[in-house]
DNA sequence: CGCATTTTTGATCAAGTTCAATATCAGTGG
DNA sequence: CCACTGATATTGAACTTGATCAAAAATGCG
């Protein structure tokens, strides 16, 4: 059941049983990932698009020269690329940070829920502008922030991300990045994502340990890494309404 | 006209005669924008669509402390933001760098040409999904290429999608970016744009004067700057077929 | 010509990198 | 349960890229 996928798309518009139904029956093709292995590569041919279920993944490109930029985290519940298909070959590669289990949804699939179902395409437009949105801040992320300023950003990002899906348990989650990870994801070396991660620690502003992240005071990490979450679009009401009576 | 829109479009797919009249004729409402302006503001309800006609644009964000980060480009036939109508508000602003033409598109006229045209709304996908690549890798610019490697990279990218719209001359375009503008979309400051482009110039990789651009030796400027321009999705053959027949 | 903007230069400074070593942790097999 | 192994995290020291500040020169436009 692609469970965290319903659960994302209803934050913005609340589905009908038969919208609900769709999904479920659209993501029919199962596979399971192991930790490290690409879900897709560079240059492939994108056929199909990969709905998360379970597990983390990212998405990163590789320089020539072996720099790697991860440009994106994916969570259960997450779309990798809508529409892809209509693309020749991919630009990048996605692979899965940790055991990873995904649902294969195909074109056909995808076309003929847009046809019958307005709901359900609308709230994945919605979805795809609020991946673009997050793309967009990474690259304000990159470019002005500081380094303590960048980590921060994400923490809270991903937090918020995480509790939209019901993935969090009060002010903790799963964290299961390394620094390495955290380093390419950020731009910055891996030394100085420890020597950062210590400075949050030592304010309070974080508790990171075992792969479970704490954020004591939400509010004060938000402050100190100038995140603003409009750009996540959560406040949109549409999903107070009742949706199992006509559009 | 959308000239240079339907021109774009066309990279990727022929379109109809009809496909192309309905582009015509979806540019309704004319709009012409100062220098420094804003043509859409964070907070604002977005409308409608806008297409650039005429003039360089830029997307912003700036945090709350001052610090601006200039997050794409636009230039003669960019379209600002498909779908953005379905977000409550905009989390970002849109400025004219040069005095800018626009077009507003509707989004019932979106909607109705969805509807009849399912090339254009393919050709549309296409353009979105560029986009995003664009954005993508501004993201890997950021993060992994040092401040020659970045500005390098920004000229080539800027002269293919101008080359796709017939705005080149040789190996020359327009640039009307000022050093400052440059170091807000770099995440650089004005005083190491400013050097890094004599390095630029003194190794005869480009010359910039007067807001022409000059790239003397492509493959050279690619070179040095590791770019690899298959995130900009040129290579579809569909642009070779006739589409004046059935779809 | 005169004013505002943009570009250029010099000098000092800081954030983050690099390199290299050590410590810790999570599994794995015996 | 423990010892072993590879991956991950931590520390220290020297170094570099690019930032900052401030002033001067060049450009462009009304």
């Amino acid at each position: 059941m692609p469970h965290y996928f319903i659960r994302k798309l209803e934050q913005f518009t609340k589905l009908s049983r038969s919208d609900r139904q769709a999904l479920e029956n659209a993501a029919g093709q199962r596979r399971t990932v192991a930790k490290h292995s690409d879900i897709i590569s560079e240059g492939d041919d994108p056929h199909h698009v990969n709905l998360i279920l379970d597990g983390w993944a990212c998405r990163y490109k590789q320089l020539d020269d072996g720099r790697r930029q991860i440009i994106a985290f994916f969570v259960p519940g997450d779309l990798c690329d809508s529409h892809v298909y209509i693309l020749r070959e991919m630009d990048h590669s996605i692979v899965a940070l940790t055991p990873v289990r995904l649902a294969e949804i195909s074109r056909a699939t995808l076309e003929r829920m847009a046809d019958d179902h307005g709901r359900v395409t609308k709230a994945l437009w919605w979805d795809t502008l609020v991946t673009v949105a997050v793309q967009r801040e990474w690259t304000v992320n990159l470019g002005q922030r500081t380094a303590l300023e960048r980590l921060g950003h994400l923490f809270c990002e991903v937090f918020l991300r995480l509790r939209g899906v019901g993935l969090t348990d009060g002010a903790t989650c799963d964290f299961p990045l390394t620094q390495v990870e955290l380093a390419d994801a950020l731009g910055l070396s891996n030394v100085h994502i420890n020597r950062t991660l210590q400075e949050l620690r030592r304010a309070g502003l974080i508790g990171l340990k075992g792969g479970r992240l704490t954020i004591p005071d939400f509010d004060a990490l938000q402050r100190a890494s100038l995140f603003n979450p409009n750009y996540l679009h959560l406040d949109h009401e549409g999903r107070l309404f009742d949706a199992d009576g006509p559009v």
